[in-house]
DNA sequence: CTGTATCCCCGAAGATACTG
DNA sequence: CAGTATCTTCGGGGATACAG
């Protein structure tokens, strides 16, 4: 980021990781750090019961609504569109009438499940403790 | 959480993962889930580079002030205490005149430090495609 | 130096009505 | 069925003053 002589974009953890965050971190470093970007994400209220519920099977969007209690159709079109945006979700329109509209995990949503089963893990050890 | 069978608190991913989630997940369990409470905790503004400044080593309170530009007193003591309280950073105070207090990473804090790497791996691989 | 207490603002999230 | 549009509400986060 502050860097700019590489191709891959920096970001707070791999700056930490690495060569060390800077004596100043400049104001708007971390608000672009693609990293916390995707924590808060996966932190909104239903991204991540949506994600894991996409993860046993594909989903229409009014079996999700149904399913889970309590979301709002806003928040749901909502939660939908950042994930397709991301990647992580595919959303498939089939042409009849009415028509129906199929959501699923993409190979990237997929690949999500391995670090979130460990962040998971994680969790779980700190509880026992 | 459903079950109660158990002693090792459920939460959306593991019910998913495992034994799969409910057909109707009640309202109250996705906000009750830990690992959405850690994902929201680490995406906060200010809390992923905090965590990442004491990864490289402890720092005094004004020090983490002065380091990350534009954060406000109550912001940086909150943070601080929330991730005390989920026992990821320590604090020592050193009874000095003036008083000084030392935030370092715990154990359990420097535990989080490796699956939170391969979230960032993941991050870092998906900007790349 | 290391905080706490208070007030304020703005954007995220909810409720509801409507539409292709 | 699968959304969009609009209004409202609520809480995270910022500014500032004060305290041990």
């Amino acid at each position: 980021m502050s860097d700019g002589n590489t191709d891959v974009p920096r970001h707070i953890v791999s700056e930490a990781l690495g060569p060390g965050l800077p004596a100043l971190v400049p104001a708007g470093e971390y608000e672009a750090c693609p990293v916390t970007q995707t924590l808060q994400m996966l932190g909104d209220k239903w991204t991540l019961l949506v994600v894991m519920m996409l993860a046993e099977r594909p989903h229409r969007y009014n079996e999700l609504r149904r399913r889970v209690e309590g979301i709002s159709q806003r928040m749901l079109t909502r939660t939908l569109r950042v994930l397709e945006e991301d990647g992580i979700v595919t959303r498939t329109v089939f042409p009849t009438v009415p028509p129906g509209v199929e959501y699923a995990l993409s190979d990237r949503g997929r690949d999500l499940l391995v670090p979130l089963a460990g962040l998971a893990d994680w969790v779980v050890r700190g509880q026992a403790a």
